[in-house]
DNA sequence: ACCTGAACACCGTTCAAGT
DNA sequence: ACCTGAACACCGTTCAAGT
């Protein structure tokens, strides 16, 4: 499947393609946004890379080594494509969208960041938060807090995004998820909505009505009109 | 604790133990509450329950199934103590501290209620910040919004609740975590917190200066925090 | 119906051996 | 230094066989 070395003439080509982290990292993303969380496994890895176990641990000290660096890469990739805004409230809704949008493209990470939220791709996030929020004028003994809380919201967002990715890409072997698209995801979606519908609406009248608009529901929405009442509480704190 | 037809007389006395579902959920749940979510395995559930793995399998469907029957039995022992209050706000502060109890005294159970967050065990807690949410004032179509909110905000906290915990005690036989007490938790924190306080201080000022003030910090006064944030952005909505 | 436990498929990880 | 791949330890799950 490789064919390398195909037209003749070459001298020696450097070795092969040369196995390195990054490509291995690269690699696993790739994995992981094809196929789910469940599809990255280590012989998946030395089968794509054409290598052994040993080469991709000599590379990695860990999966978790692995999933931690794959999600720090998208993350800081991410927010440093975020467009500075002058006002503080937008600057923030900025941020935290440009995070949402990382993490509904890749579910996974969503996943990791719950797993380990103290890892260094965070660590520009939680600064700008930090910042903005100074900005805004919080008090400086509330600001951690205040911070803290934003940042929560977009984690506990994000680790919901990969629940429900994990619900429809895991255990599919992401065979027909290329060429028919959404099928499979509006028909969890619907069996979902048919599931929540059933709850007795006479005890759970809130629930059930919820239910019934969960037609048009936009996560994108919801997760935004999160923020702005945390800002709006933050800004509150003034 | 059930103990029934404790007295004598009793004729046949049913067969043995008699492995139930609810036994076997119960003796999960020790198992998690004592070890982790590594230490619940099958063969530690034979060994505990004295049985083979079928025995398991003939009452539970999957360890998912496990998994998620031991979170619905947590959760909704806890929300059915807490206490009724008279004003939504306080009603409101109270429904989510009540969750955050029991997580922080389950950790396991925010993993998997961010994993899920569906269960029918959240029912009621989602149904209950909605009718307090919608005693507060807020219109109608925001409602189920702002009630997604603010269960985002306490599955968040979980989470992270999860996270640490995950850290402290996995990979940990637990042997002394009942000998010596918190001295592990305070040696990780310690190092938590060095390694948090060496980020550049001219690169990150706030998340340097939020290290320094670590030993401060209170988890449930953070979530708290939160809460209140929360609710003082959703007043705003009336 | 309820239980037993060997067997199976599939993980992550290691390590002696090669170049 | 970098890589190979058989081997190991340990999962969740199944299933023919027992009572």
């Amino acid at each position: 499947m490789v064919n390398r070395a195909a037209t003749g003439s070459a001298r020696a080509p450097r070795r092969k393609d040369g196995l390195s982290r990054e490509r291995i990292i690269r690699t696993a993303i790739e994995i992981l946004d094809s196929g789910g969380e469940k599809a990255l496994t280590l012989r998946a890895l030395t089968v794509r890379l054409g290598t052994g176990y040993g080469a991709i641990y000599h590379h990695v000290e860990d999966k978790g080594d692995l999933l931690a660096t794959a999600t720090d890469e998208v993350v800081t990739g991410v927010l440093s494509g975020v467009v500075a805004e002058a006002d503080p409230r937008a600057a923030l809704r900025g941020l935290a969208l440009g995070l949402f949008d990382a993490v509904d493209a890749h579910p996974w990470v969503g996943a990791e960041l719950s797993r380990q939220p103290w890892r260094p791709g965070l660590l520009d996030f939680y600064e700008s938060v930090g910042r903005l929020v100074a900005a805004l004028g919080v008090p400086e003994h509330a600001r951690v807090d205040a911070a803290g809380t934003l940042v929560n919201h977009v984690l506990g967002v994000a680790a919901q995004n990969a629940a429900t990715a994990r619900l429809l890409t895991d255990g599919d072997t992401g065979a027909d998820t290329d060429t028919d698209g959404n099928t499979d995801r509006e028909a969890f979606l619907g069996d979902a909505a048919a599931r929540w519908a059933r709850v007795d609406p006479a005890r759970y009248p809130f629930v059930h009505a919820a239910a019934a608009r969960l037609g048009e529901h936009d996560d994108r929405e919801q997760f935004a009109f999160g923020v702005d009442i945390f800002l709006t509480g933050i800004a509150a704190l003034r």
